[in-house]
DNA sequence: ATGCAGTACGTACGAGTGTACGCACTTGGT
DNA sequence: ACCAAGTGCGTACACTCGTACGTACTGCAT
């Protein structure tokens, strides 16, 4: 039976919003307790009470972080009523409202490279990609979905790459139709507004 | 003038080499003076002095694939005499003959994420994808280019995300064949082997 | 032979790290 | 009132790290 309570309930979870920040600032090797400590304002032995591993306190952390970066651009996908749609939600996944900022980014790129080294990471990972496809799989066939999430990671990468560059939406669209028009037979899809020149 | 030699003039490089080892098994944030020295076989006074301060070492590593890793599609890419011959190019490039390793992507995403909180990596990055770019551009228009650039880079993530799932070659070269025909105005490009179905 | 400049390296220091551990404090059962 | 269990945290230890620094060695000019 349960005794005792904790004295201040949000800790742990205010531990881990600051090591997703030390994360989104300075990278997962960053992470230290003593680091995120400070920045969460509890004192040390709070962090080795919470997480008794320092990689359990990265896992958590980016374990959080799943079910908030993961549906962003999922509605739009799961709502496209015709190929159209569908480059549209890519498009705004990509450049649009549904895009991640550039610190989510940073934050997913963080994630890939610490899942390079750590299996438990990486599983989550595939788990995130696998849900992707699976969004993707009633639009198109499965080989031309693995190309568009390549493609999605690219402009990702190029964004976090040239902040200052921002990409034109014409730049970003034409591929995706080209792409995305594969799935339509032998003749391109329709597009909605227009077909150029 | 000069006075006194090096006894072992293979030395510098030699540290040079174990820290790409050693970057490549562990990442970046695993160099350290002392791994590196164990690695290489050679005493801890030897690395700072030819190396004074880590960030030297680093970046005298990454500096030396510069020259290493980038032409590997390049001379494909220069002797397309159209865009099927680029198309065959990019396909090799990705998966074929011409294309990284598993350990060079490792690699290269390595540089790419130390890139990204170090501006003087970040400019060799830059340095590179210009590179690309312009060899890209007599034969497609920039914004084709930078599509590419992010459908090949996407593609080399996937592999380094996957192992274990190899890519087909239809899966990467329908896609390429896609981008690289909305270079030819408004009809497709002709392909050397076939037009599907 | 002697000095000197540059090469090469052994050692040690200070800072920062993860983690173990023990001591208060809180709370519910008796 | 008392105890035991669980919570919360301060401290200290063992270790690794980058780097500074002193010292030996080498080969050339004089």
């Amino acid at each position: 039976m349960r005794r005792g309570k904790p004295n201040d309930p949000g800790r742990r979870s205010r531990i881990l919003e600051a090591t997703l920040d030390v994360i989104k600032a300075d990278g997962i090797s960053a992470v230290s307790y003593r680091g995120v400590a400070a920045h969460a304002e509890v004192p040390l032995g709070s962090m080795t009470y919470y997480f008794p591993t320092l990689e359990d306190l990265i896992l958590s952390a980016l374990d959080s972080t799943r079910s908030e970066l993961e549906p962003r651009y999922a509605a739009p996908l799961r709502d496209a009523r015709n190929l159209a749609d569908v480059v549209d939600a890519l498009v705004d996944a990509t450049i649009g409202p549904t895009s991640p900022s550039l610190t989510d980014i940073r934050l997913y790129e963080e994630i890939r490279h610490y899942g390079a080294r750590d299996p438990k990471v990486a599983a989550v990972l595939q788990a995130v990609e696998d849900d992707s496809l699976v969004m993707l799989q009633p639009v198109v066939p499965t080989s031309i979905a693995l190309a568009i999430n390549a493609l999605l990671w690219g402009w990702w990468s190029h964004r976090l790459a040239h902040p200052d560059a921002p990409l034109d939406e014409a730049t970003v669209r034409k591929p995706y139709e080209a792409i995305v028009g594969l799935a339509a037979a032998d003749h391109s899809f329709p597009t909605k507004e227009q077909t150029r020149a």
